[in-house]
RNA sequence: GGCCGGUUGGCAGAGUGGCUCAUGCAGAGGACUGCAAAUCCUUGUACAUCGGUUCAAUUCCGGUACCGGCCUCCA
């Protein structure tokens, strides 16, 4: 078995990485507040602890590993939706909800083990914070309960910030029922007209950072292994997230090991609406594939930022078109089921070097093209696959890849082939190139092989 | 201002105290092909900058410059 090593936030090193429980290897992963189509981001961010949980399936096996992430389906931005739009808040998440999972499908990310939402937790979230209130961590004020962040002596130690820092960047207005301006909302008060629950502090709503808390203790105990999400949530969300699961928990550490992913920008600058370069993943799955779009997002080290071109999303399909032309070139080769490479799941165990994993497909696609008896072509199959599986890439149908879900058989183009095939027998070039520039300019590329003549879409 | 991270060939992007080499794309040449396409073979170009440590540094340490992120909702 290997070791994985992975870039611990809490300790800012590279850590091994042990299990608190190597038969029940827990991670939780922060997901998105479900008010709006998701964006490129938030695309990223999954497909990196996708191949985290791949890779800790494959180490630890499948069955031990528990992967949890959360859906924010209470919160202040789906509240001003519901403002701007008049749509019910309930209908408004669960058709984000809905576009979120179908997007992560169409990316090949595994389905997590389990995807609480928020509102389903409320209770746990009132407990918590009534621990929070009984050990002197919180206090009430104006009908919020807020944490009392001079309570935690290392509060601040996972961002790497100190107090003094806080204060010093705090550039918002401090309600001035706060202690320290530091201090965080644990609850706050609703109004009739928004969303709400009783509790011991009147009729309200939970902060943003107390659900991951809830849902993480309640799913994986109140000690677990791996926490991840972008690195823009380390502040305030996880460094809060922390501070209260570990004061609630006083015997907790929360989470052993923090991963944070990169950011992600486009063209070079962070993506924002005002800079014009904002995207969903609708919007680009519409002129690339999703595979090409985490093809794309693999050949860059999670932890980096992640710089977003059209120009790239076309090379990763033009890469992937390589990959699924040796598949359709072998489509009836049998497979067996083999370990994937030394050299690949070692990239992986480090760090996840997905750049470096993926030049071990390369190195299957090279050999695969190569091979010449059925054995080793077998053999080489085989071995693409299951590496490719690791990083859940090249799950899909060759003959779907080029021809779509239902264009595999196309009478009219059948037919285009034939009448050149009897061209080219007859020498007539100029007829039969006629015929093929024809449908190229269709987007029907031809490809003569002593097998005679097969078609791909571009 | 504070705290992080980065700077590798035309581009994307790994990695390493010295060895023949990341990988891919693009470029050049070749094989195959009626011509293509696909595939295969061969091939050039690199480690921001200035110091230090060392027999030896792109790789370690320090300074400088530039770039990015976070510090406020954010994957």
């Amino acid at each position: 078995m290997q070791d994985i090593y992975l870039s611990n936030t809490l300790t800012r090193r590279k850590e091994k990485f042990v299990p608190l429980d190597c038969c029940n290897v827990r991670m939780y992963v922060c997901g998105p507040t479900v008010y709006d189509r998701a964006h490129l981001g938030n695309g990223k961010t999954p497909v990196s602890y996708d191949v985290l949980y791949r890779l800790l399936r494959y180490v630890y096996g499948a069955e031990h590993v528990n992967y949890v992430s959360n859906i924010t389906d209470v919160d202040d931005k789906i509240l001003n939706k519901h403002k701007e739009t008049g749509r019910p808040i309930r209908e408004i998440t669960e058709e984000t909800y809905n576009w979120y999972i179908a997007d992560m499908k169409k990316l090949g990310n595994l389905e997590p083990n389990a995807r609480p939402r928020a509102t389903d937790y409320i209770e746990d979230m009132i407990e918590i914070v009534k621990k929070l209130l009984d050990n002197g961590h919180a206090y009430e004020a104006e009908g919020h309960v807020l944490f009392d962040v001079d309570s935690m002596p290392d509060y601040g130690s996972l961002s790497g910030r100190s107090m003094k820092e806080m204060l010093a960047g705090a550039r918002i207005d401090v309600a001035d029922y706060k202690k320290n301006p530091a201090d965080f909302i644990l609850w706050k008060p609703s109004t009739p007209d928004q969303p709400g629950w009783n509790s011991p502090w009147g009729y309200g709503r939970p902060g943003w950072h107390l659900e991951c808390s809830a849902m993480s203790s309640k799913l994986l105990g109140t000690d677990f292994d791996i926490h991840g999400g972008g690195n823009d949530l380390i502040f305030p969300h996880h460094e809060n997230e922390r501070a209260q699961s570990c004061c609630a928990f006083p015997n907790s550490k929360f989470a052993r090991y923090w991963v944070h992913a990169g950011m992600l920008m486009v063209d070079g600058v962070k993506m924002s609406k005002s800079l014009g370069n904002f995207y969903t993943l609708d919007e680009v799955l519409a002129k690339a594939p999703a595979e090409a779009l985490r093809l794309l997002f693999l050949t860059a080290h999670y932890h980096q930022p992640f710089n977003f071109t059209f120009e790239g999303l076309f090379a990763a399909k033009a890469t992937l078109d390589k990959f699924y032309n040796a598949l359709l070139k072998n489509g009836d080769v049998p497979t067996a089921k083999v370990e994937p490479t030394e050299g690949l799941v070692s990239a992986l165990c480090d760090d996840l070097n997905t750049p470096l994993a993926l030049s071990f497909l390369h190195e299957d696609v090279n050999n695969l093209n190569k091979a010449e008896s059925a054995e080793d072509k077998s053999k080489c199959k085989s071995q693409l696959l299951a590496d490719a599986y690791m990083l859940g890439l090249l799950y899909q149908d060759p003959e779907v890849w080029f021809k779509g879900e239902n264009g595999g058989d196309d009478a009219e183009i059948e037919a285009k082939i034939k009448a050149r095939t009897e061209a080219k027998k007859n020498k007539d070039w100029a007829t039969a190139d006629a015929i093929r520039n024809e449908l190229k300019a269709q987007g029907i590329v031809l490809e003569d092989t002593p097998q005679g003549t097969s078609w791909k879409r571009a």
